[in-house]
DNA sequence: TTAACTGTATTAAGAGTGTTAGTACACTTG
DNA sequence: CAAGTGTACTAACACTCTTAATACAGTTAA
């Protein structure tokens, strides 16, 4: 269900969470449905279950999945994630054009960039 | 010269690393020109010397300035910089993208953040 | 030459975070 | 009742960041 990256630096839980959006986004995990229990996720990718309660925590404080003691966890809606997604992406690209305002690329260079990787694949 | 944020979870070594960029590139520093040593840096901050020495020899490692043992720490040249800026850029706009794809956000509102982002101060 | 400045290297220690391990408790389901 | 769920807690270890204290080598100006 999820693979794990060993060379990427950051934390596993992180991973974990990323993964976890990938798959709701995708359609994978659809509304509602059943994520994998603690420890089972935990037993599937080799890691400990306290790592696996991190990051299914983590998701449920930014309101990706819900909580049911006794039951498990379950996908929150696809659509609130999607709007969340494109909340985030503001700020990170705002940084970008700083980033390449500082360098002094044009808007240009930088929209025609963006043309090319979104007709990529 | 420069500003530490403690706020900031990053590395202080990562802040000075980018601050010098930010100098560089904006002609606070120019090509050729001596940077504060070492200690000097150290005690402006109120940081450990090791660490300021951290920052700067990843700094040479990146081509963005170079040492002379005895003599002091010089800016290697802006252009270079701006173009390694560049560089830097793509592989992280295209993870934006990726990103906005999957949360399903055309191209045209993207460009249209990019726009105003652009235009803003 | 000497003194004071440069960069560089080394070792040790402390703090913080990520991860694992083990255990325990409460809730739900069959 | 038993087995599965989430949740909480403590302890230990590894790794990174940072500080501290030296030490050494090169440069420069008095």
């Amino acid at each position: 269900m999820i693979t794990l990256d060993y060379a990427d630096r950051r934390p596993i839980y992180e991973q974990v969470i990323e993964r976890m959006k990938d798959l709701i986004l995708l359609g994978v995990l659809a509304t509602d449905e059943q994520l994998p229990s603690v420890r089972e996720l935990a037993m599937d990718l080799s890691i400990n279950p306290n790592t696996v309660q991190r990051a299914y925590a983590e998701l449920e404080r930014q309101g990706v999945i819900y909580c049911v003691k006794g039951r498990g966890n379950f996908v929150a809606g696809i659509n609130a994630l999607k709007d969340k997604q494109k909340e985030e992406l503001k700020p990170q690209l705002l940084e970008l054009v700083k980033k390449a305002k500082k360098a002094d690329m044009t808007e240009n260079e930088f929209t025609e960039l963006v043309k090319q990787f979104y007709s990529q694949q």
